[in-house]
DNA sequence: CCATATTGGTAAGCTACACTGACCATTATA
DNA sequence: TATAATGGTCAGTGTAGCTTACCAATATGG
């Protein structure tokens, strides 16, 4: 049983368990995109993510990728438009709906998502280093756990 | 020791340790803001708790108030003085120095912070119970004990 | 004791990131 | 085949922050 006292002193001190997730996702989003503009990226902020976390290689829809990221295909919309013009993106009509278009990596995004995925794993390995292998791995597997069953609570009551 | 290769599947589906966090955030941010305004508080946004979580009765400097929530004093200026707008806070000149105006609470703001410290625990009630009450515990403690650590790093740093 | 640096705070303007409402063209369906 | 649903765009709005520049009051070192 969690110590429901110890608890509500936190709360009272403003450690909600909010404020402390936001913090954590601050210092990791942090590091990975400070080091992405060192790296030879520096017009990619945390938004772009939303687009390249979900976008595979066959390509996606605007709207595919706007359900995903969880945002207006309007703003997903914008975000898909600001890579292209930056050369990370292409899109090309759907030849199997006429009014869908595709969008896929150019050579140019695949390398800025590898250095993505790279850069987050590298943040995440000085979490890891800061709190102990065990408890990121702990971290990891109950964050992915909440995760997932958030997903079905949506599916379901939808 | 984590599995590894797990954590990279994990990552190329797009589940960053950052996005799961981002995520939980804001279902627990939903969920206590969206009370909130049935609760007689329409007014009452998330940057508005950067305030409340930390003011205490004795009151607070602006510039404190933003030192303890990471924004520029300027912004922290423009959330108090919303706050003292819609009858919550109020500010008077610090005896003390001439510079400083202290921050407080007025009944209403008081009732507010109640309010706001009532709905943030039983929102973590909720996920309690959906991940279950040991695994809560576990993670608020992980959570808990990474923040103090980088408070830490912090102090250490600079 | 006074010149200079520091500190508390304000003003004005900008940027990032998301939203809503209205709309068009194409495809699916009753 | 008329109507609904879907993929997408356009225009406008709002929120939450930031930077740069500044003023007034207090602290500090010579």
């Amino acid at each position: 049983m969690p110590d429901a006292s110890k608890v509500n002193d936190a709360l009272q001190a403003g450690m909600t368990l909010g404020s402390m997730l936001r913090r954590m996702y601050r210092a990791l989003s942090e590091n990975v995109y400070g080091r992405l503009a060192d790296t030879g990226f520096p017009d990619i902020r945390p938004m772009h993510s939303s687009v390249l976390r979900h976008l595979t290689a066959d390509g996606a829809r605007v709207t595919t990728l706007a359900a995903q990221a969880e945002i207006t295909k309007q703003s997903m919309s914008a975000i898909v438009e600001d890579l292209i013009q930056h050369g990370y993106l292409e899109s090309r009509p759907d030849p199997s709906d006429g009014r869908a278009r595709l969008v896929t990596l150019t050579p140019h995004g695949q390398a800025l998502q590898a250095t993505l995925t790279r850069l987050s794993s590298e943040a995440e390995k000085v979490l890891a280093e800061n709190i102990g292998e065990q408890k990121y791995a702990q971290l990891r597997a109950l964050l992915m756990e909440w995760t997932q069953a958030e997903n079905e609570r949506e599916r379901a009551g939808k």
